[in-house]
DNA sequence: ACCATAACCGACTCGTCGGGTAGGATTTAA
DNA sequence: TTAAATCCTACCCGACGAGTCGGTTATGGT
């Protein structure tokens, strides 16, 4: 019912990309300490990235990864395809193309299976809410957050926060 | 990146049940037969069925389940989380009510991560996309297909079957 | 009373997979 | 030539999904 690690920590790697982008490659490393995680794990993560050209990578020293593109044309129906594989509710949604049957039991039977019906819509339901998110989105929203929790910035005191609900 | 069968099998017997309706208590292996699941398995998951007063139940000879109300007023919300429980695309997403930490790296650092913006959206995509759908719509739609793989109905030759497409 | 039929319940198994770790090979700037 | 980095394969481990099994209780029919 729920989405792996996998799409979690790889959305946080991009995002932290995102952050960085234009300052040239970045170092896994870096990402890592960044925000925690195993470095040994986000290879892996990252390897996916770089399979579904959405991040590029530049081997040897001073080498890391950056974005393919910026991230404003980076949608997260992408991120979390190229790090979950197809995104479906339920097993019958899996390659379709790929010889497998659908419905356990629509191979026999012909009717398909009611269930379809609903799995349709949930499964439309979050990947138009994954398309209609970007990487901007979510750079910009870690961005202010960042700046909410540690106000540096000289602020005049008493000053109202604007657009703090989500 | 999946619900399990759980949902799936779970579905499925309430869509039987919603087929049955009005004809007494239907006995579990009637519906196992019937869908071609494993009796003992359905036992679990209509325990979560009944515990969350979804069916009702009735012991002893001639005992079964039925629904506990009319299928147009059952959301297939309700049924999904009957037997996955919280419905979350995220584990930071789980029993926030229950003492558990939100994300994993929420608790030190305030910021409230990035992605849980995006996670949102996909949760509330899922959610409106059952909340949205009757069981009674399934039952529907579990009838017409039947009646297309068999149509015993004599029908002129040649006419056509409308609303065919989803 | 007794039996068949059913719901109920808990424990157990078995295989897969998420979530990593380990260790190396290869490339490249300084 | 060396350190910093990506790259790649193999392995491990605990949890959980997907059931199975055996038994208990309740109830209608005869």
């Amino acid at each position: 019912m729920i989405f792996s690690t996998k799409a979690e920590y790889g959305v946080r790697l991009m995002v932290e990309l995102g952050r960085q982008h234009g300052v040239g490659p970045v170092p896994l490393a870096t990402v890592a300490e960044a925000e925690r995680l195993p470095l040994a794990y986000l290879e892996q993560l990252v390897a996916k990235l770089r399979k579904a050209d959405l991040v590029t990578s530049t081997r040897g020293a001073h080498g890391g990864y950056q974005l393919a593109r910026p991230a404003a044309e980076i949608s997260m129906d992408e991120v979390v395809q190229a790090l979950e594989g197809q995104i479906a509710p339920m097993e019958c949604f899996m390659d379709q193309r790929d010889g497998k049957v659908l419905c356990s039991h629509e191979e026999d039977g012909d009717r398909s299976c009611s269930t379809k019906l609903m799995w349709t819509r949930v499964q439309s339901g979050m990947i138009r809410a994954l398309q209609g998110t970007t990487l901007a989105e979510l750079v910009e929203f870690s961005r202010s957050s960042a700046e909410r929790s540690k106000p540096r910035v000289r602020r005049r005191a008493g000053a109202p926060l604007a657009g703090q609900t989500a």
